[in-house]
DNA sequence: TCTGGGGTCCTAGGACCC
DNA sequence: TCTGGGGTCCTAGGACCC
């Protein structure tokens, strides 16, 4: 017996666990008495709100809201402000994906708070009644309550489980993989929240009166493919139930590296730029060796507030290809400031730079000639070895580069940084029995 | 005074070739 | 004066995501 296309399709059946205001379930399981509390998370540099508690939001803040605007409300109103701590929530991460893992075979980790799970398959088990039981695993193993949604493309998983996350009724879980009248959920999903519709694409969109997901799910294929290229047309057809977008469980290796970062002062000086600069190269040059590879192209940019009057902006940027790819610090620094030098302008209050590694290739791919400096064994790749061994046993940064600078003037705000709980032992709370 | 960072994918258009 | 056309490769820029 064979099966067309669209039967075999039609098996599929996607869950997206999405955590619930992550950053801010992340500081709470180690502040049980914020429970209740009105909490929000700040962006590096203490910029913008991040992330809300539901108590924050029912106040009334937006996402992405800037933070000096909204700090006499935040005052006024109690609630409580945390910076960003990566460590903690990286760490958090780690541990809801573990416990996913007791669950499926195939899951897709998506970002830091969500993953797709493949539960295709199991129509044995009752659905509802499986992932049920893995938000309750995962919030009792972790402490972060999660929402989930069911369907049969990852699009449609999405939206089931914004209805998931905002409905009571669902208690965190919907499931539409075979709901009679999967459109009533369409209906009331504004277009602009659709995965993969934009601000720019709403507003094209609503131009031609298509407000909802019922009404994108009804246009125009080729309206479509015209507008919003192919890739808006796989989410229309995802909207039909028809999977278009892969479970993608390998986790590849990285295109591109960037490392960049607004200051936490603006600075003026080549020196403190150099520094920032040198800084950032370090890093990316660290994330590249980590996953084994070697880059072809370095970008680098510098830029003043976006914000200030037009005579006082400059941004400039370099790109260059290397002769030869590489992952060494030392030859991509010497790169880094020779760039520098040349879009430098002074006379300007900086405030962000950054470096961005592509053209990025796995380590073994590459042919090595033995007059080459890099090849594998050389003195600088042993060199480069030592220096990770030797930064990740002891914290990064013991062993750096001195043009990435001592005193680190420009580095970032983090005024209300919480202790790494999960990952330094020595900042744990005492715990009084 | 203060406004995030790190990714992915696609396309248009220029350069180049025959 | 008339002034190809089509293919391929590359890159910058724009859209999106969390």
């Amino acid at each position: 017996m064979s099966s067309t296309p669209s039967e075999k399709n039609s098996d599929e059946i996607f869950a997206l666990v999405d955590c619930n205001n992550f950053y801010a379930s992340c500081e709470r399981i180690f502040r049980p008495e914020l429970e209740k509390k009105p909490i929000v998370i700040l962006s590096n540099n203490d910029g913008c709100i991040v992330s809300r508690s539901n108590e924050a939001k029912a106040l009334g803040i937006p996402m992405a809201a800037a933070f000096f605007e909204w700090k006499e409300f935040i005052e006024k109103n109690g609630i409580h402000v945390f910076s960003s701590n990566y460590a903690l929530y990286g760490d958090m991460s780690q541990r809801v994906m573990d416990t996913l893992t007791q669950f499926t075979p195939k899951l897709e980790i998506y970002s830091i708070d969500e993953a797709f799970l493949s539960l295709s398959g199991f129509d044995r088990l009752d659905l509802t009644e499986y992932v049920c039981k893995i938000a309750q695993t995962v919030k009792k193993w972790t402490g972060i309550p999660v929402s989930v949604g069911l369907a049969k493309t990852k699009t449609l998983a999405k939206i089931a489980s914004r209805f998931g996350k905002r409905k009571p009724e669902y208690a965190g879980v919907c499931n539409i993989v075979n709901h009679p009248d999967v459109d009533s959920f369409l209906k009331v999903t504004d277009v602009g929240k659709i995965w993969g519709i934009g601000r720019q694409n709403r507003e094209l969109l609503n131009k031609y009166d298509i407000y909802t997901a019922l009404d994108l799910k009804n246009a125009d294929d080729s309206f479509i493919r015209k507008h919003l290229t192919v890739v808006g047309l796989r989410t229309v057809w995802e909207l039909r139930g028809e999977p278009c977008i892969e479970l993608e469980e390998i986790n590849f290796l990285k295109k591109a590296i960037a490392c960049t970062r607004s200051f936490g002062k603006p600075i003026e000086t080549y020196a403190a730029m150099s520094e920032s600069i040198a800084f950032h190269m370090s890093r990316a040059a660290e994330k590249l060796r980590r996953q084994k590879s070697i880059a072809r192209s370095i970008h680098i940019f510098i830029m003043t507030s976006r914000f200030k009057e037009r005579e006082e902006r400059y941004n400039n940027s370099s790109t260059i290809s290397l002769p030869v790819p590489t992952a060494d610090s030392i030859t991509l620094l010497h790169c880094a400031h020779g760039m520098l030098r040349k879009i430098f302008k002074p006379g300007y209050k900086y405030k962000k730079a950054g470096v961005i590694l592509t053209d990025i290739l796995p380590e073994d791919q590459i042919q090595f000639d033995i007059f080459d400096s890099e090849y594998p064994g050389s003195q600088k790749q042993k060199l480069m070895k030592t220096l990770d061994g030797i930064n990740l046993q002891w914290g990064r940064n013991t062993i750096h580069s001195a043009s990435t600078g001592i005193n680190r003037l420009w580095k970032m705000k983090q005024a209300r940084l919480s202790p790494r709980y999960t990952t330094r032992w020595e900042e744990l709370p005492i715990v009084h029995s």
